[in-house]
DNA sequence: AGCACA
């Protein structure tokens, strides 16, 4: 290798310790040179990324500082602001970082006003008060019920397919993508194998950036029609009849052959 | 603010 040493290196926030560790797994080993035959390796970092958001509004780019670095500088620092680590797990005193920094008076939460309600009680990431660089703030009003099939809104009409599939395909369960081009936006599909992976990206990479697109942060929704899902015919074993649906009370229980 | 393909 020519690279003695000093190799180049970057660092990457995400919104849970297990996005990381999956990013991490899906990225390790990946050449991204063939001519020199390099290698990506990635590991967890030791510590975590502090990103502080612009204070000028929408177009204002993230900046991202190394937590020790800024530890160093910083002058009045009040431990009384950060909050438990929540589930990130137990994390040992020596190394703990703190984690969610709340800013006195100015909470951030990207996903404040997404509830969905039919959602069950899966796993969700702890939500971090401060944006990931690469994120925008995404209000997503309607949505469909969880799928194993992806939507993807709010993109310009030159996004390229290549920067979705760079972002997508890498991802945990991913099967499939179709990209739809809408006169002046894109839509685009994603099928993942599981539903458990679909809601994961649906919510990791909700208002997720991408460059190609000229309008800020992805919308994720959940489609209305899952891939390869036709719409089938529901239980309707009632045969068709219109009001209740076969409500059987004890009084018109039938009895197979009662009679002689 | 837009949901195709089977």
């Amino acid at each position: 290798m020519n690279f003695k040493g000093e190799q180049p290196m970057g660092f990457a926030l995400f919104t849970s310790a297990a996005a990381a560790m999956a990013a991490k797994d899906a990225l390790q080993n990946l050449m991204f040179d063939y001519e020199t035959n390099s290698v990506l390796r990635a590991e967890m970092a030791k510590k975590n990324l502090f990103v502080k958001r612009g204070v000028t509004g929408t177009g204002a780019v993230a900046q991202a500082f190394d937590q020790s670095k800024r530890l160093r500088t910083a002058g009045n620092y009040t431990p009384s602001h950060y909050a438990p680590p929540g589930a990130y797990g137990a994390p040992t005193p020596a190394s703990w970082v703190p984690q969610s920094y709340v800013p006195p008076g100015a909470p951030y939460d990207p996903y404040a006003s997404y509830s969905m309600p039919s959602l069950q009680p899966v796993a969700r990431p702890v939500v971090t008060p401060v944006a990931p660089a690469g994120y925008m703030p995404m209000q997503n009003i309607k949505d469909n019920p969880p799928c194993n099939t992806l939507f993807v809104g709010n993109l310009g009409e030159n996004t390229s397919e290549t920067e979705l599939r760079g972002i997508f395909s890498g991802q945990p369960g991913f099967r499939q993508m179709k990209v739809l081009r809408q006169g002046r936006s894109t839509v685009c599909f994603i099928e993942f194998a599981d539903l458990n992976s679909a809601i994961a990206v649906h919510n990791n990479l909700q208002g997720a950036i991408v460059t190609s697109s000229d309008r800020g942060g992805m919308r994720l929704q959940y489609s209305k029609n899952p891939f390869g899902r036709k719409r089938e015919s529901v239980n309707n074993q009632d045969g068709g009849a219109p009001g209740v649906p076969g409500v059987t009370t004890s009084e018109t229980t039938t009895e197979p052959s009662s009679s002689p």
